[in-house]
DNA sequence: AATGGGACCTGCGCGC
DNA sequence: TGCGCGCAGGTCCCAT
């Protein structure tokens, strides 16, 4: 699932491949995944148009376009942006004036295309909490103070905290040796400072590996992440803890998955 | 504020 | 083998 570092690596990419190149056609297999404006007034709009900056705002990838207006691409669960596509199974593909299409992939359909005057009065964005590198931990730690929520439940999110999903929250919280239903009020200055530090770790960690190929996920060169050798639980319920030899398991926190080792996780 | 549920979606893996 | 079902998770929305 695209999180911080599948996002940012994304980006990265697209920095290198479509920045300067102009769009010169779309087309709109499925127009399900373009939210706003319309169909046609976004193809219209969207010809002739040069890519000119990419911007990453937790999860949401925005392109700046030389019309001033922006592209917001949202991969929720199985969005994916390829270059060079074939233009053949995807939902939007981009022509570029080079000849080579950029292919917005998106199976279930849950994926989300805009484009708008300005990106930062989108609600979502409007609404979002801070990337973990965009405080320190005695902010952190304020922001914790008073929530009741348990902390795994309060790290998915994106208003509390950005960029952070489901990997690795379990993760994070496995490698700080928490307990993911501990109410986020309880944890102690030092579990509060150590988890705080190991978000930014396994975050910067797997950006360097180019994020984690567990669902569709894939890199716009079609190759995938290499984070998965890293990962510690997500996805091993009833394996053996690498740490402990205890068994994993897997309990339900705000309707999502979660994974954790009851033996080493206080 | 916390909590839990459904909705959106489709492909996959499971049990029978 | 084939089929139906539940589940996967990011986000929004609603009810309590």
């Amino acid at each position: 699932m695209p999180e911080l570092p599948e996002v940012e690596t994304i980006k990265r990419e697209l920095d290198k491949t479509i920045v300067d190149k102009k769009i010169v056609d779309v087309i709109v297999y499925n127009p399900k995944v373009i939210k706003e404006p319309k169909k046609e007034k976004f193809i219209k709009e969207l010809k002739n148009v040069k890519i000119e900056k990419i911007i990453r705002k937790g999860k949401l990838l925005i392109l700046g376009l030389s019309s001033g207006k922006f592209l917001t691409v949202h991969l929720r669960m199985t969005g994916q942006l390829i270059y060079p596509g074939d233009a053949k199974k995807s939902r939007v593909s981009f022509k570029l004036s080079n000849g080579k299409f950029i292919d917005f992939n998106d199976s279930r359909l849950l994926g989300e295309l805009r484009l708008i005057d300005d990106w930062q009065n989108l609600k979502f964005i409007k609404e979002l909490g801070p990337e973990p590198f965009e405080i320190n931990v005695k902010q952190f730690q304020e922001m914790l103070k008073n929530r009741k929520t348990k902390i795994k439940v309060l790290l998915l999110d994106q208003k509390f905290i950005s960029g952070v999903g489901n990997l690795y929250a379990v993760e994070a919280l496995f490698s700080s040796r928490i307990d993911p239903r501990r109410p986020a009020n309880s944890l102690s200055n030092k579990e509060t400072e150590l988890l705080f530090k190991e978000i930014k770790r396994i975050l910067l960690l797997a950006i360097k590996h180019g994020g984690s190929s567990v669902d569709d996920y894939v890199k716009v060169s079609g190759k995938k992440g290499d984070y998965m050798r890293f990962i510690k639980v997500y996805g091993r319920k009833g394996e053996k803890c690498y740490k402990c030899k205890g068994k994993i398991e897997r309990i339900s926190l705000g309707g999502r998955g979660t994974y954790f080792c009851p033996n080493c996780q206080k």
